[in-house]
DNA sequence: AATTTGAAATTGTCAAACATTTGAATGTTT
DNA sequence: AAACATTCAAATGTTTGACAATTTCAAATT
């Protein structure tokens, strides 16, 4: 039963003090009492305000630094400094967080479409309105070498998402891109995985170039039903590629 | 320029040997090569292998255990494991890092009003269609909440929250619902903070009693409708605020 | 005045030991 | 023979102490 707001984690395993620790810092954090670029006090300090040892505290820094929560600098003037988290990062963690719970949690095909379907959708008529020369010129970009025979499976999978992250970039909002991230780099691969054959290449680059057309247009209306006969073609392939697997024997 | 894909992240620290431990556990556990459930090799053992000590093989684990890749149990029996992660743990960090960025990324109020309007509006069709009625009772009660004088201001705003909660809910997509956790529980108090008086409590309340209203209906173009209007409302409210803040004497 | 040198502060790493927790093997009793 | 209590071993949690590496700053020197 896939709860999505568990309360109980399964077992209640007290926390470690190096996990307080951290959770208490992290707290500090994120209710702005510890303001950005804001330094820390040492190692030692830390360990004698909180009563333990310099490796206990140290464990909790690495738990923050995992989570870019802090940055470390040796050296006289340095330490550990509240961080500034960045875009790329943010994307990365977005990323990892998506391509585990897609490969981990037991979510249908359907509702991954579905989820990838409805949030480009939004982006659509932001994407056909403010498209500029750039976004056109990366998608061209793709759909050519989608249309090389020489591609890889690979490089076509990874042609296909940066075709999907120009279409989003072009709806010009950073916060848009950076949720759609996850959208493109985690789900995407999954289905392609699933799906690709050699064959089904000229269908998608055809309806990839079409959204071009689309785009340059500024048709909203028109991307969008592309986009849905694309997302058909996918679940299409998809119930014959489970219907193969079925056939062929149970799960996994 | 908030460009959302930065290459160089400033400073070339170099990585410590936690660090690069963590990161090359990591890529087993990302790439499958490592199975939920499976059981890491002891502390000493990981130290042997990767020719450390145990304290630096710890702290790989520790950031580990901080993203929530692994779960540690202590014992005769116990280790290190590959972690499920939930999704109440997907959620937290999502919220987390949305909040960092909402906070500290120079990012507008329009373009945090405009991602919020366009994926709201992405669940809409699905949840004019799959709503159920436990979704309508948890909008009605949300209603009569922000409809009580007694009500503070945060009680307000998360009951706010609560209320979109249930609207994304009802598109019955969990994977959706992930997405817009860190939507509605990151940007909704920043906008809460900036704009809410008491005031204009009511009109909200209407607006959202229109949105039940047209869900009970299973009008999704309604809904859209609504939606828009109550984004533009907040809009104008943020300008109004923005204007008194600029007339009192610049930043901060 | 510019350069070099060195000292100080801070994190990075290691080593060894002890504490705590947990499961399982072992022994004892009924 | 079965049920229960005890002991033991394995693993992580924590501490102490020390040394290495790195960076900054200031003093000394040319």
């Amino acid at each position: 039963m896939p709860n999505p707001h568990d309360p109980q984690a399964a077992d209640a395993a007290p926390p470690s003090a190096g996990h307080q620790i951290a959770e208490s810092i992290r707290a500090l954090i994120l209710s702005g009492k510890l303001v950005v670029d804001e330094r820390l006090p040492g190692e030692q300090e830390l360990a004698a305000r909180f009563g333990v040892s310099r490796p206990t505290v140290r464990e909790a820094l690495k738990r923050l630094a995992a989570q870019n929560l802090i940055r470390t600098r040796r050296g006289a003037a340095g330490g550990n400094f509240v961080n500034r988290i960045s875009w790329s990062e943010a994307h990365d963690q977005l990323v990892c967080i998506a391509t585990l719970l897609l490969t981990m949690a037991p979510i249908g095909a359907e509702t991954v479409t579905e989820a990838r379907q409805a949030l480009l959708g939004a982006c659509v008529p932001l994407a056909a309105a403010r498209r500029r020369a750039e976004h056109l010129a990366a998608m061209r970009a793709e759909i050519a070498v989608q249309r090389d025979p020489a591609t890889t499976d690979e490089a076509f999978c990874a042609s296909d998402v940066r075709f999907h992250r120009a279409l989003i970039d072009a709806a010009g909002n950073p916060l848009l891109s950076f949720q759609m991230a996850a959208v493109i780099e985690a789900i995407q691969p999954l289905l392609n995985m699933i799906t690709y054959r050699r064959r089904d290449r000229a269908a998608i680059a055809s309806r990839h170039e079409a959204i071009f057309t689309l785009l340059e247009m500024r048709d909203a209306r028109g991307i969008a039903g592309e986009l849905q006969a694309l997302s058909d073609y996918t679940a299409r392939l998809i119930g014959e590629a489970q219907a193969l697997r079925t056939r062929r024997g149970g799960r996994t």
